[in-house]
DNA sequence: TAAAGTTGTGCAAACGTTTGTTCATAATTA
DNA sequence: TAATTATGAACAAACGTTTGCACAACTTTA
């Protein structure tokens, strides 16, 4: 009974780590030496430096991060908080913001709040309580109280907001301009001719959504052209919004040559009702999204779409942080940071550019 | 000079946590009373109890989880390695396992290994160091390796592998059937007449792909169609992947009738070139893919695709993890399951699927 | 009514680091 | 050569929990 035991017990054990003191021990030294020479302490000397390089790599020593971070209160970790990880964008900005951190032997703690308020403040919690030395988010949708981050910040975490951000934290944040891509997509379009421009926005008021509504409007007051309440169409902002936004347009006979939409995924919604009742792309209608997803490349005919920057976005705002990490918090100037966004122009807004095969076709004829 | 100090050093000062002691103090008791109340230890009397929950409150406590992971040994958290969170298919199942960690108090750790398997090392070491009480992975394309997974198992850290998994650990596994799917696929493409059936594969020859070829094959003997090599297209799935094969399909001049593509991407850039190309979609051509990514819903036409069960899967995952979890290293045997995956028949395979709209316009002909 | 069991709490060690202080020795300066 | 400074390493405390053990005060059992 006892020898079964004792067998059970045996298979069960775990590999134990080797500790510092391990090492400390085999080299007849004390631990605080081994931590100072792991960690490049001055004050050691390079003979026992080396002797414990060696000796940590022989015993396959791996820091404790749990025991490292007690000690001294910096667990290398940095909280990201999206709404969603399913979106190109945030995506590739948290790809922009992992390669900085990597360089940095910082790691990345990802959480989505699926645009859900009452799990964001959850997550931006339990961050905070496992110890993370910073967080990083871009605001979900339905967030309108900001006091778990406002804790965040008292208790002298580093917080950078990024997109999705608000006026009501006073903490750095790095953004597109919104307004000024709505406009150039406007201005676009006008440019093509279009006078009557429907405008799809989210019916949540959040910035960035106001901010595209106002580049619509000036665009549209630049260039003389009324602005008509009836275009403007609230909605989700999902493909089906899109779908029965665009539905409800037809039915009611209203006239347009144009769809801005705030979101990639309502235009594409739109373009499929629109494609279904034989209106024809973009010679009747034309159309730009905003988002730059990579199904708007895929279409036929291909979306315009305004690009968010988001690799750039992604570096930026690390690059902020991390700046932001060595200060002390109270030389932390929160800074804003606003990234001009890129129209690119498709076949959805452009008669000559439907595909690149038919460029090359056209080519091909000319020459012939 | 020294007041100034004073001032900076009372800016800096960051709100500190309360600690049991503080807790402790406040009561006339122990720390480690108030940390049995807390937790709920039976020997603990219920009015104590209750005077520790009302003082945990008032102080608004929050145990520091780095303390209690270093103690005890568990840190609440699981490590989720895949190689990209931006596929809905992975999105998805992360997202039915967090469903399940949340209920039990557990966080996530996401990490992407961008199918790098140098990274993938990394991340799982870092997982390891940082102390996670377990580990959920989907692997690399170009994992060969797998000692860092070894290691995991060997430290007694439950490991559960999904989709993209290997034999080559005896651990849990999660995956839908790719031969299933594969077979049903050029099934369906049989029964609507196709004889020369492309596929595009992976030239990494992973189960995955491996399997889903497999399927292709399988499915052309069972109905006595010839297997031609010629046929079968090996790439990286990439859409512009996809865009090269079907390029070099047409200009060979090979002659076929279907393509049922390993991937969605594949089969989107090769959708794209036979467009572009004039030959008709599904009359001319029938195309299949892998993966049910959203855009293919989009597309027009439509792209008929395997889903491959992500939610269940994600759900399943975190099931037979968190029994592992409960379980010693002991008593952990592995056990692998294979969910069915579902095809799904899209208007880029069955004529008269083309589109809703196609559908409902048909439906109001023969009405009228 | 003494012995045995229960219940509620305190004591102190432990988890594996980091880090301020001390202390000896060696190197520099006056 | 004595006094000072640099250098290298040891000592011990600390981070905030958890947990085995001890122990007093009760309650039950014989």
């Amino acid at each position: 009974m006892d020898k079964k035991l004792g067998l059970i017990n045996f298979q069960r054990m775990k590999k134990k780590n080797p500790t510092l003191l391990d090492i400390a021990e085999k080299l007849k030294i004390t631990p605080s030496t081994v931590s100072r020479a792991l960690n490049n302490h001055p004050r050691i000397s390079e003979t026992t430096r080396k002797q414990v390089l060696k000796m940590a790599a022989e015993l396959h020593y791996e820091p404790n991060k749990i025991a490292s971070a007690l000690r001294s209160g910096k667990s290398k970790l940095v909280g990201i908080v999206v709404p969603t990880v399913n979106r190109n964008f945030f995506s590739s900005v948290i790809r922009g913001i992992e390669a900085h951190t990597e360089k940095l032997g910082y790691h990345v703690i990802l959480s989505q709040s699926y645009d859900d308020a009452i799990k964001e403040k959850q997550i931006v919690q339990a961050l905070v309580n496992a110890g993370v030395d910073g967080v990083i988010a871009s605001l979900g949708k339905n967030t309108t109280e900001f006091n778990h981050f406002q804790e965040v910040v008292e208790r002298g975490i580093p917080l950078v907001l990024f997109d999705r951000v608000t006026d009501k934290l006073d903490v750095s944040q790095v953004m597109i301009d919104d307004y000024l891509g709505a406009y150039q997509a406007v201005e676009h379009l006008i440019s093509q001719g279009c006078q009557r421009i429907v405008h799809l926005t989210n019916f949540r008021k959040i910035n960035i959504y106001k901010e595209r509504l106002r580049g619509y409007q000036d665009a549209l007051n630049e260039y003389k052209i009324p602005f008509d309440r009836q275009l403007v169409i609230e909605s989700n902002m999902q493909l089906v919004d899109g779908r029965k936004s665009m539905e409800n347009l037809l039915k009611k006979g209203i006239n347009f040559d144009a769809v801005f939409s705030a979101s990639d995924y309502s235009i594409m919604g739109a373009m499929q009702v629109l494609i279904e009742n034989g209106i024809k792309i973009p010679e009747k209608v034309k159309l730009v999204g905003f988002g730059n997803e990579p199904f708007t490349s895929f279409t036929s005919p291909s979306i315009s779409t305004v690009d968010q920057r988001s690799i750039a976005m992604g570096q930026i705002t690390a690059e902020i942080f991390f700046e932001l990490l060595e200060k002390p918090p109270t030389d932390r100037i929160p800074q804003k940071t606003i990234l001009k966004p890129e129209l690119i122009k498709r076949g959805s807004s452009v008669s000559e550019l439907k595909s690149a095969k038919d460029l090359s076709k056209k080519i091909i004829e000319i020459k012939s």
